[in-house]
RNA sequence: GGCAGUGUAGCUCAGUUGGCUAGAGCAAGCGACUCAUAUUCGCUAGGUCCGGGGUUCGAAUCCCUGCACUGCCA
C-alpha cells in the first residue's frame, strides 16, 4: 500500500478578494502534493473556504442576498483561481457544508460534556465606530486605541475553552517536537507566547447568529477559529471513523501565512488534545509578499491579483517566481522587473533555451532519432552523477519545505548541461564522421540528464514539463522509477522544442 | 517597556562546532564559441564582514557595549 501524506493550506475567508498572497500558500502546497504524489504517495490536498462569521453576513445583508447565495457566489472566485494555477487539490471545504457542522457540533459538545468548555461571561470594552472589542489593557487613557473615542463595556454570555489548562502539556509537545512549528524564529516566538501563559478563549458569541450554533443552546454561535480550524479534521469525515480519517490523521502539515500562527500553533492543538486527538505533526509559517517594496493593502490600491498575473506572464512563470525568489519562511518583495528577470534569467536563457538547443541538435546530427550511447566518459559521468546528487538534494530540501533551495538544485544541474554543450562542443564531433559514437553518447546524457530534470519539475511546473517531456519523446505518465538515470530509450523521436518561455520586455 | 532575531560585494543572500588569499546568484565590464529564444561558456568585484572594546597564536564566526532595523508580546 501506498504511504499516506494529508497537507492543507488555511481555508479562506470567502468575502476576502482572492491575493497573491492566497496564491502562494496554495502553490506551495500544490508543488508538495505534486511531489509527493510523484515519490509514490497516496495524497490528501485540501483546501477550502471560511464562510461564517458576522463579516459575511453583514456583507449578504447589504447585498441583499442570505448569507449562503452571497458565500456561493464569491466561492468561485478561489475555486476558479485554482483551475487557473492548476492546483491539483483533492477536496474543497466549506464551512457551510453538512459534513463540516456536523463534525463542529461533535467535538464542541465532546470537549462540552468533559468539562473544558464552560459557560461564563466574556466582559469587555466596545468601540462602536470601530466595531471591536478591547480589553482592559489596550485601552488608551480609557478611550479606543484606535480612533480615541469613548468605548463602552459589554457584557455578554459566552462559552470559554478551558485552554490554560493545556499550557503546560502545550509547551511540553512543542519542546519534543522541535521540527512542529516552522520556521524556527516562529517556533520561539509561540514559545515564549504560551510561557506568558494562556488564557481561557472565548468561543462563542451572540452578536450575530451565522455559524454554527452551540450544541443546546441556539442562542450562541461557535466563534470563528474553533469553527475554522475544525475543517482539517471534518474533511477527513470526523468524527465518523471513516477510511480517510484513519488514514490521513493526524496531518503531515499545515501551511499557513505567518499572521495565523498562533491559531494554528496553540489554539488548535489544545483543541486537539482537549478532545483526545493527535496533534498536526507540523505546521508551518511562510512569510509575507510586499508589493514593489511596499505593504500591501487595499488603501494603497497595490494588491497584486493573481488572475492577471497569470494572463500576463503564464501559470508556470508565476508559479516559478513565488516560489523560487524567497525562501519559504521570509518575507519577499513582489515586483514585476523581479519576475521578468526570473523569467528571462532562469526560465528562458536557462532552462528553455537548453532545452531549445539540445533538441535543435539532436535533429540535425540524428534525424530526431534518439542514438545509443556508448561508454560513458568522465564529462559524461560527472553529469550523470551531478544529476543524481540533485535528486536526492530536493527530496532533502523539499522535506524541509525549501522550495527555493531545491529550485535552486535543479538550476545546478540546467547550468552543468549548459556547460556540459560547451565542453563536449557536439558542433566540432559532428563535423568529424569518426566522432559519430561519441557525439551519440554526448546527445544521450545530455537529453537524459534533462529528462530528469523535467520529471522532478513536473512538481513545480505540470506544464512546462509536459512540453518538454513531449519533445523528448517520453510523454504520458511519469513516476518515481522516472527520477532514475536511464530512462530515455535509444530509438525513441526528438522533437525541436518550441521555447518553453519566451523572453519578455523588461 | 519585556523577549527573540537581523545588520557580509550595487541588489538578494550563503557562510557547520572560531583557522588556508571572505563565497554564490543577479546586475555591470571584458573575452570565447555558434548548437540555441543575441542565447551559452570563461574571466573580472579589491566588500571598514554595522561602530567600539575584549578573549585567542588566530574571529564575519565567541564575550561585552553602542547604533540601526525587524518580529512577537505587553
Amino acid at each position: 500500500m501506498k504511504p499516506a501524506f494529508y497537507l492543507t493550506t488555511p481555508i479562506y475567508y470567502v468575502n476576502d478578494v482572492p491575493h497573491i498572497g492566497h496564491a502562494y500558500t496554495t502553490v506551495a502546497g500544490d508543488v508538495l502534493a505534486r511531489y509527493k504524489r510523484l515519490m509514490g504517495y497516496e495524497v490528501y490536498f485540501l483546501t477550502g473556504s471560511d464562510e461564517h462569521g458576522q463579516k459575511v453576513e453583514k456583507a449578504a445583508q447589504t447585498a441583499g442576498e442570505t448569507p449562503l447565495e452571497l458565500a456561493d457566489r464569491v466561492v468561485k472566485r478561489f475555486q476558479a483561481l485554482w483551475e487557473r494555477l492548476g492546483i491539483s487539490s483533492t477536496d474543497f471545504i466549506r464551512t457551510t457544508q453538512e459534513r463540516h457542522k456536523k463534525g463542529v457540533s461533535h467535538i464542541f459538545k465532546e470537549i462540552l460534556e468533559k468539562g473544558d468548555i464552560y459557560l461564563g461571561e466574556y466582559e469587555d470594552w466596545y468601540c462602536t465606530p470601530c466595531e471591536t472589542f478591547w480589553t482592559e489593557t489596550q485601552l488608551i487613557d480609557g478611550r479606543c486605541p484606535d480612533c480615541n473615542r469613548p468605548v463602552e463595556k459589554l457584557k455578554e454570555e459566552s462559552y470559554f475553552f478551558r485552554m490554560s489548562k493545556y499550557q503546560d502539556q502545550l509547551l511540553a509537545h512543542i519542546e519534543a517536537h522541535p521540527d512542529f512549528i516552522q520556521p524556527k524564529s516562529k517556533r520561539n516566538e509561540i514559545i515564549s507566547f504560551v510561557k506568558e501563559g494562556l488564557r481561557d478563549l472565548s468561543v462563542s458569541r451572540t452578536t450575530f447568529t451565522w455559524g454554527i450554533p452551540v450544541p443546546g443552546n441556539e442562542k450562541h454561535v461557535i466563534y470563528v477559529w474553533f469553527d475554522a480550524l475544525t475543517n482539517y479534521i471534518t474533511a477527513l469525515g470526523y468524527p465518523d471513523e471513516t477510511r480517510e480519517y484513519g488514514r490521513f490523521w493526524p496531518v503531515d502539515v499545515h501551511l499557513i501565512g505567518k499572521d495565523i500562527l498562533r491559531f494554528h500553533a496553540v489554539y488548535w492543538p489544545t483543541f486537539l488534545m482537549a478532545a483526545g486527538l493527535p496533534l498536526p505533526k507540523k505546521v508551518f509559517a511562510h512569510g509575507w509578499w510586499t508589493v514593489e517594496g511596499q505593504k500591501m493593502s487595499k488603501s494603497l490600491q497595490n494588491v497584486v491579483e493573481p488572475n492577471m498575473l497569470v494572463d500576463k506572464y503564464g501559470v508556470d512563470a508565476v508559479r516559478y517566481f513565488l516560489l523560487r525568489e524567497v525562501p519559504f519562511g521570509l518575507d519577499g518583495d513582489f515586483s514585476h522587473t523581479a519576475l521578468v528577470q526570473r523569467i528571462n534569467s532562469d526560465l528562458a536563457n536557462d532552462l528553455g533555451n537548453l532545452l531549445s538547443r539540445s533538441t535543435a541538435m539532436a535533429v540535425k546530427y540524428f534525424d530526431g532519432v534518439l542514438p545509443q550511447p556508448a561508454e560513458l566518459s568522465g564529462i559524461d559521468l560527472a553529469l550523470k552523477g551531478k544529476t543524481e546528487a540533485m535528486v536526492a538534494n530536493v527530496d532533502a530540501c523539499l522535506d524541509d519545505l525549501a522550495f527555493s533551495k531545491a529550485l535552486q538544485a535543479i538550476w545546478e544541474v540546467v547550468s552543468a548541461a549548459n556547460k556540459y554543450i560547451d565542453d563536449s562542443a557536439p558542433w566540432t564531433l559532428a563535423k568529424d564522421p569518426a566522432q559519430k559514437d561519441r557525439l551519440a553518447t554526448v546527445m544521450y546524457c545530455l537529453l537524459e540528464a534533462q529528462r530528469i530534470v523535467h520529471v522532478i519539475l513536473s512538481a513545480f511546473l505540470p506544464a512546462t514539463s509536459e512540453k518538454a517531456l513531449a519533445s523528448l519523446g517520453c510523454g504520458g505518465e511519469i513516476d518515481k522509477a522516472g527520477l532514475a538515470w536511464g530512462g530515455l530509450r535509444a530509438g525513441c523521436t526528438i522533437t525541436k522544442a518550441e521555447a518553453l518561455f519566451p523572453r519578455m520586455e523588461g
